[in-house]
DNA sequence: ATGAAAGCGCTAACAT
DNA sequence: ATGTTAGCGCTTTCAT
């Protein structure tokens, strides 16, 4: 930190730079702003000047002239919340991908000087209250986290006409570019992977089946299979927590006892589906092979640790990032030829599990 | 979403709404914000207008005047960031914690339609961005969470004037309230646990020694010991993170493998450290009991399920909002006498482990 | 290259 | 109870 002027009782203003340097607000802002057109020995004067006072611009003052805030919202759009809710925590909180995802998008938001605004979106009120401050032209764009294909905040967002873009595709199309993992690609993998251990009885824990990309990863499990003659094979439903995981697993289980993989569509669900193995007297992976989906911690967190495809997530997140900034320093008029979706390729991250 | 009026090229403003309705822009102001000297009569007209109009006040141009933004930020302050950082992930995001504390403050925050904006500060560079941010004006508060002892942003944020609260007590004494769990407690109620099991050769993984919550919960499982007649036992001291847990417990084991015992300072280091247990071979919890703290997500996804000390940190999280939200509506004099620092009480959770 | 001046949209005295 | 008016601090024409 450099020594700051002490802190007068009212904050200093352009014109007090303006004053201390001897020259015009036009000129103070200009140096401030970085415009090339100034005199290097005013330049200089103003730098000390600015210096000297410990002068810092006001953000209203310039958002209110130049309409822009530097600072865009990160929109978790979740289901409506339960109705009796003790401190209620989002779902997508709690999951470490949450976490990695703001990580990856901070990473080029910081430098660029955006800040973000973490806002969650669970209920008409909040709705309301999102599409309001949007209104408000609070934030220059958005970043829209949805988890359910009936989810009507893309298609608002989009109609509002804020630069935006959305993680993962979303349901129902939409104008808006997104940036996700190839989801069938990522399934294949996993079924290609446990084929090669030899694996034939193989079954599936899929995620909700009213998300896209949860859809995507049972149809690559079912292409996947098919291609090599299976046409039917076990799954089970879960909600891509672990406590879900380990629900399906059972169901999956007592369906079928004579399981010997299993693809798992996301790794907190694989954790909970290796406790109920585990539990079962299964033995890993010598009994069940299990692949899981994203490569977060709780794959290495997991008991053997878990074989899976990895999701580039923060670098998928900071590619999102780059495409909001982009759209944002666009011209309305040249957005619809603005960079669009990125689809990235899944790795598949072999540890102990399959 | 009510139907909102066409999108003119204008935005709209006071001035529209109250040609509209045929009155003064002061009176519109009244009745936008809820100024109870107005008559009804106007004031449904005035509501009219601004139905028909589609209005939504802008934000900046009301911050330039009232001094206020409504929005805080979260201030997630980390040690100085890895040199060479491919995508980089502040420790903070990943933790499961992190998510428990944004849910916690959101669920206060947003009720009182106040925006949280996240920021993240882990190196000179960054914490000059967020001194001038808040110089700036652009956030009536800031809730912060500081990671390590040596960090200068508690004294920092404390002299810069602005509203201010602290998630856990720093370490240096600092003129801002905090929340935490009382620490000390919380490792006393771990080692009775453990005592009640019959342990007699009780060891501990520690957090950081550089952190103060780290360090009472070391404390406290000293004192414990010590009221039970043991002077010294066996310790090791972890990052908090999963991985680290589990080397810690490899040291651990290797100085004492007669240990019938250990008291793990987070769950994420209890996780790893039932992994290197459990590929030593070691029975849980016949041979060894463990018990961690935090009661997260960590807790219930390991195996056997992790007995621990429940720390409630939704709740934190939301007094600590509060105790937010009551400093910025103070006048700044009044603030001395401010609802203080909370601690609240831990509990024992028990489960398979212990 | 620099300065003068006109607002940006809103709130808050103040006057009525 | 309502209207009038004076800014809040900044950027940006428009002159010079």
């Amino acid at each position: 930190m450099t020594a700051d002027a002490p802190r007068p009782g009212r904050p200093v203003t352009l014109e007090d730079v303006a004053r201390a340097a001897g020259v015009s607000r036009a000129t103070v802002s200009r140096v401030v702003n970085g415009t090339p057109t100034v005199d290097p020995a005013l330049r200089r004067k103003v730098e000390d000047a600015v210096e000297a006072t410990g002068y810092v611009p006001h953000q209203a003052a310039r958002s209110l002239v130049t309409r822009r805030t530097d600072s865009v919202a990160l929109v978790i759009s979740e289901r409506e919340r339960r109705p009796v809710a003790a401190p209620f925590v989002g779902r997508m909180f709690t999951d470490p991908h949450f976490g990695r995802v703001v990580g990856g998008l901070l990473d080029v938001l910081r430098p660029a000087g955006v800040q973000m605004l973490l806002m969650l979106v669970d209920d008409e009120a909040s709705r309301r209250q999102f599409v309001s401050y949007v209104r408000q032209g609070h934030v220059d764009g958005a970043v829209l986290v949805s988890s359910h294909a009936a989810d009507p905040l893309p298609r608002l967002l989009a109609e509002s006409g804020l630069p935006a873009v959305l993680s993962g595709r979303p349901a129902r199309e939409v104008p808006l570019p997104y940036v996700e993992v190839d989801q069938r690609a990522g399934a294949r993998l996993a079924v290609a992977h446990l084929l090669s251990r030899g694996r034939r009885r193989i079954g599936t824990i899929a995620g909700p089946q009213d998300m896209p990309a949860a859809q995507e990863r049972l149809e690559g499990f079912r292409d996947a299979l098919a291609a090599h003659g299976v046409t039917e094979a076990p799954w089970a439903e879960a909600d891509f927590t672990r406590a879900g995981g380990a629900a399906a697993m059972r169901r999956l289980l007592a369906e079928r006892p004579d399981l010997d993989g299993v693809f798992v569509a996301s790794d907190l669900m694989a954790q909970g589906a290796l406790q109920t193995l585990l539990r079962a007297g299964v033995g890993l992976p010598h009994d069940v092979s299990v692949v899981g989906f994203d490569d977060s911690e709780a794959a290495v967190a997991c008991e053997p640790p878990l074989t899976t495809v990895r999701q580039p997530v923060e670098e998928m997140a900071a590619e999102l990032a780059r495409l909001l900034l982009a759209r944002i320093s666009q011209p309305e008029r040249e957005r619809e030829s603005a960079p669009g979706s990125r689809v990235f390729r899944p790795v598949l991250v072999e540890r102990g599990s399959a």
